[in-house]
RNA sequence: CGGGGCAUGGCGCAGUCUGGUAGCGCAUCUGGUUUGGGACCAGAGGGUCGCAGGUUCAAAUCCUGCUGCCCCGACCA
């Protein structure tokens, strides 16, 4: 490709609607352009960058057994209806009826079609497992579209929905979708971590994040320094302290605190940690009843966590003042467990403190120098907060960092949800109809090109990884109008290198050395190659790498055999 | 949906408070000089100032309504 032919410029102005870098480069390269909010049309250089993930996916999809199909956008109403899902999915499923008044949607996911296909296509065990990919739009009308390409409303997604006779054979499925990924990623170069992840409402055995570590992230996980541990913050494990906690060294009093309603400020107030504060939190309970929760001062309350609790209220939420006031005779911000008769479960964390301080159930004041066992019952224990960095892992090796991540890719089994749903059932050995089981393994896919940018770019632009950039090798001419011979010798280079199959980006634009340094490195190719007079005359050029920055002249004979010698692919 | 903000040429912005008929930088086009890190000179084109009403002799500017977009929050197989 000649850049001369190439009618989309680069932009130097960051474009104020982008907050994100990946978004700001994609603009400022002429990768994406906006059509409205959270809908975006991928220009040649971006849509090569996205093929090449596409392809590395199907790929990999291919090897593991999958088959490509591809399945409409829209789709009809009645098969969301027997799902159950058009009454569940709300204001995100982006409906519309036709010139007859039927109803349709415009696919946020595939479950329904594929299970519709599934149960039409699949009689028999025999036909069993099987795994259907495509590689397609999709369209979820989000609360707030943001980030560009990263989370839009329209987008493309890898969705593959894997069917079988029994969870044995599901598990195995999902395994081998779970090595897959894991070759994905590994072949396009990102940093990335299989994270276990919350299964959420749609239930099942097990379910896994691929997530792109990037502190842009919009995910917060838990990964160990130790070994490959990671887990989606929602649901890491804080273990109990390893320590036993300290006898008792002060007697309980009370103080005034007046005005004083956080942990910072009543710690500030008392001149203690925050650590050596509880807080009690009061919920709704499941039975009409409230329940207190205790926190060390310095955690935060997992409210995945403290759903999942026998006895508390689903969602989880926090009780109105009005039921503190008569649960605990205080207001929120002087509660604390000393004489609550309510149900209470501490954090193992909050079990641990020796001599700490809390609410004293009255407005104005708080009690120091408490101590379970001695001024209160030991409370019910329980796991209720988010991990911080430096926790143990649940792994048992290193500690546990925060970090963030973009969550690029989930797999999950889903057990008989839909098959049931829509009544997909073959017949086993004994002829008996089964209810299939399903996987369900998505990628999103323009938002891996996005991600693959926020891990990989310096203040000057994009740094492509090899394998996803949309030319392995960029030429810039110098004097491209004024030299002949240079003109000529990047010609021949050009052809040479296409011939030997290699892609080629040829800036021949008559243009200042400067516009095309600048260019070339916010449009990020791996690799450059410079022709100049110089170099002519000894025979040579000039080989620029983009991500190390390197600069080395080479013999112009044998350019071929150099630069696959530097391709990491 | 709640809170905040913005809307002026393709992009980034000034002008709005204090009404007088639109300007800067980048980009684009023409000619010339330049050419190994975003050149310079001269010239040119391009805007019903988001839309609709209203006030006024006069509205980008003041008032009302609407629309679009951005940010924060709630939400997110």
């Amino acid at each position: 490709m000649r850049l001369s032919l190439y009618p989309i410029n680069t932009v130097k102005e960051t474009p104020s609607e982008a907050e994100v870098i990946s978004h700001q480069l994609m603009l400022r390269a002429g990768l994406i352009r906006r059509l409205a909010a959270g809908i975006y049309t991928w220009l040649p250089m971006g849509l090569r960058a996205l093929r090449k993930v596409e392809n590395i996916i199907r790929e990999e999809m291919d090897r593991a057994g999958a088959l490509e199909v591809l399945m409409p956008a829209v789709q009809p109403a009645e098969l969301w209806q027997e799902s159950g899902r058009w009454e569940q999915y709300g204001p995100e499923l982006l409906r519309l009826k036709d010139r007859h008044d039927r109803s349709f949607v415009i696919g946020p996911t595939h479950e329904e079609v594929i299970t519709d296909l599934a149960r039409r296509e699949l009689k028999s065990y025999k036909q069993l497992p099987a795994n259907f990919y495509q590689v397609q739009t999709k369209f979820r009308d989000e609360i707030r579209p943001r980030f560009g390409v990263m989370r839009g409303r329209e987008f493309i997604m890898k969705d593959a929905y894997s069917f079988h006779a029994d969870q044995d054979s599901l598990s195995e499925g999902y395994a081998q979708m779970r090595t897959a990924y894991s070759r994905m990623f590994e072949r396009m170069q990102l940093n990335f971590r299989p994270v276990r992840a919350d299964t959420g409402s749609i239930g099942g055995n097990a379910s896994e994040e691929f997530q792109v570590l990037a502190d842009s992230g919009e995910d917060a996980i838990a990964v160990s320094d130790g070994d490959d541990f990671a887990a989606n913050l929602e649901l890491a494990v804080a273990l109990p302290p390893a320590t036993p906690r300290a006898a008792p060294s002060a007697e309980q009093a009370t103080v005034a605190t007046p005005g004083a309603r956080t942990i910072a400020e009543v710690a500030a107030l008392l001149q203690v940690s925050p650590a050596q504060c509880i807080k009690t939190l009061i919920v709704d309970g499941d039975d009409g009843e409230v329940v207190a929760l205790l926190l060390r001062g310095d955690h935060e309350l997992n409210t995945v966590k403290a759903q999942k609790l026998p006895g508390i209220a689903n969602p989880l939420q926090l009780a109105s003042p009005e039921r503190v006031l008569a649960a605990t005779g205080a207001q929120p911000g002087y509660i604390g467990p000393v004489g609550l008769t309510c149900r209470i479960v501490a954090d193992h964390a909050a079990l641990a403190v020796a001599d700490f301080v809390c609410g004293a159930n009255q407005r104005d004041a708080h009690l120091t120098g408490v101590n379970w066992g001695r001024d209160l019952p030991e409370a019910t224990a329980a796991d209720l907060r988010n991990v911080v960095d430096g926790d143990p892992s649940p792994s048992g090796v290193g500690q546990l960092r925060i970090v963030r991540g973009i969550e690029v890719g989930h797999i999950f089994q889903l057990g008989r949800k839909y098959s049931q749903a829509l009544k997909a059932e073959v017949l086993d050995q004994g002829g008996k109809p089964v209810t299939m089981f399903m996987g369900c393994y998505g990628i999103g896919v323009t938002r891996v090109v996005a991600a693959a940018i926020e891990q990989n770019h310096d203040e000057r632009g994009i740094i492509w990884p090899d394998p996803l950039a949309p030319y392995q090798v960029l030429i810039i001419t110098m004097n491209h109008s004024r030299s002949e011979a240079v003109r000529n010798a990047a010609d021949a280079l050009y052809a040479s290198l296409g011939e030997a199959g290699i892609e080629v980006l040829y800036d021949d634009r008559d243009a200042r050395p400067g516009v095309k340094f600048t260019d070339a490195e916010l449009l990020g190719i791996p690799h450059c190659l410079v022709v100049g007079d110089r170099g002519l005359a000894a025979g040579t050029l000039e080989y620029r790498h983009r991500r190390s920055g390197g600069n080395e002249e080479i013999p112009a004979d044998g350019v071929v055999d150099f630069l696959r010698s530097r391709f990491t692919r």
